[in-house]
DNA sequence: TTATTTCCTACTGTATTAGTAGTATATTAT
DNA sequence: ATAATATACTACTAATACAGTAGGAAATAA
């Protein structure tokens, strides 16, 4: 399971939206801008998390987009299933109807459901308050805003 | 880090060579066979598993190929990385040269080397010694070859 | 009404993947 | 030696998915 530059971004707009001061919407040209993203491609991925119900959307002047999830309860595992499909390394070679009759079937079967456990767990335990605690976390280290 | 059919391919003609009882060559067309893959791809992975040291050729009649590792020392993992590089899931983003500027950047670097260590450790761990044994250990359960 | 911003559909270039084709080269059996 | 067989190697191609663009329609606030 490769995570698509698209699926990436749309992690990367969600951290945006999750670190900032809810109350406002915010417009994709900021989210864009502060992550370092096409403004249009921007667009399109925000549009696609309001049909999941990860953000809401706020037309006209000053509109923009909020968080519809609480940080806290929101794994990064739910956006990239919902953005790029269920997490698998070899979905073909899982599926019960598939090639059943050749030696190795059932030993790769277990193997790829060990990998994908493996990741599912990792990105399922991980909430965007995490992220955010985190990598405030790593910036106050590095630039420390207080002198010995 | 999606497992591409060409690795697939690589790893179950890996298996069947694993599978098989050593000293004589066996043709990739066997393999082919046995495996269901196309014959002439086939070739092509072979070779390439050869130059990658994971096996042993013979050319003109009589010719095949032979494993040239032990199979319980020869971990899944192995094949994966000569195969299609090094695992995961976000090559561009763990990067050190890379936009680093945004808020996240370490936060998501952390997330993606989760990820990679959880997949690495579980292809690290599994030997084909150890898939051939689970696969044998299934077929027998489900076509028992003795009566109560 | 005007400026702003989301919403929606469709299109396009690029890269990767999966597989094919043709031929050269080596080995063995006879 | 020669015919038959099988690997070795290079190049090509069709199909698919990915990443990003383009153009406008609809909604909202001032």
């Amino acid at each position: 399971m490769k995570i698509s530059k698209k699926c990436q971004y749309a992690l990367k707009a969600i951290l945006e939206l999750a670190r900032r001061n809810p109350g406002k919407p915010i417009k994709t040209h900021d989210i864009a801008n502060a992550q370092r993203i096409s403004p249009r491609f921007t667009e399109i991925i925000l549009n696609e998390l309001k049909h999941g119900g990860f953000v809401e959307s706020r037309r006209g002047n000053e509109g923009g987009y909020m968080l519809a999830r609480d940080p806290k309860a929101l794994t990064v595992r739910e956006v990239i299933e919902y953005i790029q499909g269920a997490i698998s390394v070899a979905p073909e070679a899982i599926k019960d109807n598939g090639d059943t009759a050749f030696f190795g079937n059932e030993a790769f079967k277990e193997l790829w459901q060990e990998v994908n456990s493996a990741v599912t767990e990792v990105c399922g335990n991980k909430t965007f308050a995490d992220m955010v605690e985190f990598e405030q976390a790593k910036r106050e280290k590095c630039v420390p805003n207080y002198c010995i």
